[in-house]
DNA sequence: GCGCCCATGTAACTAGTTACATGATTCA
DNA sequence: TGAATCATGTAACTAGTTACATGGGCGC
């Protein structure tokens, strides 16, 4: 199954936990998974349309009044189930870019301050996740419909990677910057 | 400086540490910068053509007996300048894309044993890399021309990088198995 | 003889983002 | 009145990967 197209199950996903439109969807996408995975409109359609051709959706037309024209999507049992097919199938590999490390490991013929400049705006990016972060697990622990949701453990289980992850980054920007201030004294 | 062409940079970073063809450029981002950037052949060549266009590097043909012919790069002084300009220039924002994760925040229908099969297969990659930065690390302190070069901890420090991630994302797999581990049984 | 390394390059394909086009309603 | 939100969609563009084509030398 080579050249999956990923927003077609992303899609998928979020049809499995809510019905609704194209717009519904990106909505959902950039309140629950954001932090790791984006859809934008120029996809969603599409494949909303794509999906429906193949029976993994359907469609229901609303239109409430004063708002414009709206189509609901729902899950098929088949969308259902090639969901399902999707999720358990290894994750494939995905390489790792870097334009900051790409940066710094050239970065002998620059200005050392401007080097720590950028590892510390990656460090302020980062603190401003891990916030987020501890922000979104509170309010997921303490509000309705989450707490009571069986999707929390899952919820809770992504946001506490991000959790790590902008740990360990902070960790290493403090140690990068004191360590190449070090360097720039001799 | 919207859509900035990284290859571009990658090129002429490489080139300011070493001279060489495309293929010598593909080996040293194969074992130098591979952990956070990758090139392919299908990029670098038509880029280093263009590069050259732009004055920015310079071509010598080689032709050794028994060898193909070969040509060989080198960056001019104007191709410094450019470089140095990009490597000034803030590091544009990436955003994060991760299949993993987008299989576990929609996982609740498929069996926790296939979920943890897939955190344990991401821990393993990590244990992996791991070792690989440790070894790399200590090659580059013990060995010549690594051990006395100007780059060196430019290089450690992205090998560091890598070492923080990996560290935090095991950290993160042993809590999240034996989480949903438990989720499991009740 | 076969597979691997050296060496250069193009074409096709897959993926992902941004800009544009349209138009109604709500709120300050 | 102007900005924001709701709502759908297409076209164009940027980026990145893979496959293919070619061919000689070297070691097993």
């Amino acid at each position: 199954m080579a050249g999956t197209n990923k927003t077609k199950y992303a899609i998928l996903g979020v049809l499995s936990l809510i019905s609704g439109s194209g717009y519904d969807i990106k909505k959902f996408c950039d309140f629950s998974i954001s932090h790791f995975w984006h859809e934008n409109y120029g996809h969603i359609y599409p494949v909303l349309k794509q999906l429906e051709q193949e029976g993994f959706v359907s469609k229901k037309t609303e239109q409430a009044e004063g708002r414009p024209q709206k189509f609901i999507y729902s899950r098929t049992k088949e969308g259902q189930e090639e969901l399902n097919k999707w999720l358990q199938l290894p994750v494939e590999y995905q390489s790792v870019r870097s334009e900051l490390l790409l940066k710094l490991f050239f970065a002998n013929d620059i200005p050392v301050e401007n080097i720590i400049e950028k590892i510390e705006n990656e460090k302020a990016i980062h603190i401003g996740l891990l916030e987020e972060y501890q922000n979104t697990e509170e309010t997921l622990k303490a509000n309705e419909p989450y707490k009571s949701s069986r999707d929390l453990p899952l919820w809770l289980s992504t946001i506490s990677f991000g959790k790590y992850e902008s740990k360990a980054r902070i960790e290493w920007c403090n140690e990068t910057i004191r360590y190449l201030g070090e360097m720039k004294e001799k």
